[in-house]
This record gives structure tokens, C-alpha cells and sequence, in this order.
DNA sequence: GTAAAAACCTTAAAAGAATTGGGGTTTCGC
DNA sequence: GCGAAACCCCAATTCTTTTAAGGTTTTTAC
């Protein structure tokens, strides 16, 4: 019998028992599934430290969010994801995130493209079992709402630059258009161009922010 | 009991029996399923004009290459599945496709945005039976090849425009340079100064086409 | 309602990127 | 070795983006 070695880090104790107790019970062919578990970013990385010298973790479930977000830490589950890449490149990692929006799913398909991303309120004991095993098998798994956000992306045919992205993004957390300077290198009046610009891609000349942040979601970018 | 109504649409006759015999054996909730067939544009274009006074599909699975490929037939699965949105947009599309190049992947799901696209490998009866479920109850479904194609252009930091992706695909499919002119609205030296950009973002600087596509294979782009 | 702040628009100059034509050299196929 | 195709370089042109400086309109706070 073989085993599979699992390690789930989640700031909430709780929510990881409940983890742990549904993926050490998947049948999966003839593995005998053990599951290790974390709850901060050191502690994360201390496991996966350790795991070197010995076995090595078959897959990592990864929280995006290891802390409140009003907490200004500086690590996340995002930075511990790239940490794990590097460490053990064949350990396949598995995001779990709270927000579903289009923009950070986005970024981290891209920055840290994951064998797996579930949006928390996809997770159930079904569908861990079936990433799992997906994962395992025949990578990446996405769940359901995170394939929307996916599908969005992929049927778009308007293309933003990192910058558009930015400004879209800045603006639909509340930021204001003359501190957009601050976040963005370029001048407020290529900033201002770029809105007039991404208002016309969007379809909402003459309206104000709001609406072209509504278009900009509707459309999969924030 | 509720009726879903699919419609199978596939140039070989006998693949679309397998189908047939596979879709109306699914055990679904308390829904009985019924499976028409067509097996050209004309016919599967005739069965939905049909259905629209009557019932509607539920869901229309649709070969793209309703014919073999050296006949320069006008109409493929893609124009059918253009035409099915506009009449019956209700109706979830699934497109099956025997090639699994990303080229052509991206290019579907960017054009007709269908609610599920298995690349034909991927087909048998359990995927077929997880898509008519997918779909129907949270859609998207991609098979696991597509997933693979999906998952190589978002988390690919490269974005090409449309000529830059035709260039690569017709030197792909051994469109010799001299000849690309004809294909696409630019200058002789327009097309190589792209092709000399292209490789350096594909980092194959100074090296054949042959390099550069290999690399934009393996990137995702076709 | 008013005054200040922010958002928005216009214009024109400057910088940057892409296109084009015309030249050339190198590489490939046979 | 020969011819064709691929590749490279350069300078002129055009198109796009950025920037600054000035303005008007809209929003916000009180």
C-alpha cells in the first residue's frame, strides 16, 4: 500500500481539521492518505523544510489569505506557493481561496500557476476528493466558479496591459483617480488617457468610474 | 419525469451511434434522455430550425470538423455552433474536436465561447456523462487535455496579437515566409521585423523557425 | 448653496514603437 | 555551385503613447 502525503495550511484551526478528517477518509486506489497541517507561513514552511530530508509531500492545499486581512503581514499564501515551487518543484499545490474575483484568480494562475485552485465556497467533501485525484492524476483542477472566472478570461477578446489591469483594479478597491499616480508609473494624464481609453474598450464613453468598473467585472478582469 | 433533449452532431456515422448509445444510458436525477443525431451542417442546421417550434435542446454536442479535412467544405461545427447561439441561446454547446492544439482551442472558446469543449481523446463515457451534468447543472466543462491548453495561456505572461498569431500558425502548419504575405496585411519586412520579435520573447534570438515554434508550442500559442 | 477637491477634457509637443522599401549577406536544398 | 528562400540592417515614414499645461465640469463636505 502506498502512501500519499498531503499538507494543508490554513489559518483557521478549525477549518483545517475539517479538511484533514475528509482527506485522510478518500478512498483512492490502493494510497493510504496522511495529512499534515499548518496554520501559518512559517509554520507551512517549516513542514515543507522538513519533508526534504525525508519523504516529500505528494500534494500542498494552500490558503491564499494566512491571516486577517487588515493585518499588514508580509508573507502570504501566494509567497509560500512560490516557496514550495522552488523547494519541491514535483509537489503538486492546490490553492484554496476565499475572494473569487477575476483579478487575483488571474494573477495567481499566472504568477504561481497551480496544479489546483478552488474557490472556498466550491469546496465541499466531494469536490477535495475529486481534486485530489485530479491533481494526482491528470492536473490542474479548477472547481466550478473558479472555470467561470477561467471561461470569462479565455472568451475575451480584449487584451489589457499590466497597467490597465492595474488601474482597473486600483479604481475597484476605491482608490482615487489622482492617487492612481502613486500606484502607477506614469503621469496623471496618461492615467487619465488610459481611463478615456479602457471606458471606449468597455463600452462606457462618458460614464463615470462605476459603470466601467461593472463593464470591467461583467468581462472577467476584476 | 423531465425530458433532456440532446442533439449529436458528428460526420461519422458510427461515432454518433457510440454517442447516441452512451448519452441516453446516462442516469441523471429523474431526467430522460433522448438523443437526435445529424451528421452534416445542412442536417444539424435542418434539426435545430426544427426544434424551434417545438421543443428546444438542451444541449448540442458538435464535432468542428464536420468533414474530412482536405475537402474546402464552407461550413464547419464552429459556424454551426455561431449559428445555434443566435437562434437557441439558451441551449448549452459542447464542442468536440479531434485536434487538441491550442491554437485552435483558444480560438473556439474565444469565438463561440461554448459551455463545454472535450478534446476527442478525452472522450468516453464517464467524461462524456460529467459533461452533460456539468454543463447543464454549472457550466463550463473543459475535458482534461483542454484544461491543459487553458492552463498554458493563463499562465503565460505573453500576449500576442492577432498577427503575431497568425504568423506563428502558418509557419506551424509550414507556410514558408516568403508566402506569409498572403495571409496576412503586412509588409514582407514588417513580417520578419514580428518574426525577429517574436523570437526574442520566445528566447530563441538567432535560432531557425523551427525553435520558435517548438517554443511557442510549448507556451501554449499553437 | 457654496467653495474646494476631484474628475474630466483639450491641445500640442515629444518620445516611442511599428511599418515600409530598398538594399544587402547568409543559409538551405538539390 | 546555383538559385531560392531566409535573414539582417538601415533610414524614412507613420501611428501610438506619453507628457505638461491649461482649462471646464462634476462631486463632495459643510
Amino acid at each position: 500500500m502506498k502512501t500519499l502525503r498531503i499538507l494543508a495550511v490554513d489559518d483557521h484551526e478549525m477549518t483545517m481539521l475539517g479538511y484533514k478528517f475528509i482527506l485522510e477518509r478518500i478512498v483512492f486506489d490502493d494510497y493510504n492518505i496522511i495529512v499534515d497541517t499548518a496554520t501559518t507561513f512559517e509554520g507551512g514552511k517549516e513542514k515543507i523544510e522538513e519533508s526534504l530530508h525525508s519523504f516529500k509531500y505528494d500534494i500542498i492545499f494552500l490558503d491564499v489569505q494566512l491571516f486577517p486581512p487588515n493585518e499588514e503581514q508580509p508573507k502570504n499564501g501566494e509567497d509560500l506557493g512560490i516557496l514550495a515551487r522552488q523547494l519541491v518543484p514535483d509537489t503538486k499545490i492546490i490553492f484554496m481561496s476565499s475572494f473569487s474575483d477575476n483579478y487575483r484568480i488571474n494573477s495567481i494562475l499566472k504568477s504561481v500557476d497551480p496544479d489546483g485552485y478552488m474557490v472556498k465556497t466550491d469546496i465541499d467533501p466531494k469536490s477535495l476528493e475529486q481534486a485530489v485525484k485530479t491533481v494526482i492524476t491528470e492536473p490542474p483542477y479548477y472547481s466550478s466558479k473558479t472555470l467561470g472566472a477561467i471561461r470569462k478570461k479565455m472568451s475575451n477578446d480584449i487584451t489589457l496591459d499590466e497597467n490597465d489591469k492595474k488601474i482597473l483594479y486600483h479604481l475597484s478597491i476605491g482608490t482615487k483617480t489622482k492617487d492612481l499616480e502613486k500606484h502607477i508609473e506614469l503621469s496623471s494624464s496618461s492615467i487619465e488617457n488610459r481611463k478615456r481609453h479602457l471606458k471606449s474598450l468597455f463600452g462606457t464613453e462618458k460614464e463615470n468610474d462605476l459603470a466601467l468598473i461593472l463593464a470591467a467585472k461583467n468581462r472577467g478582469f476584476i
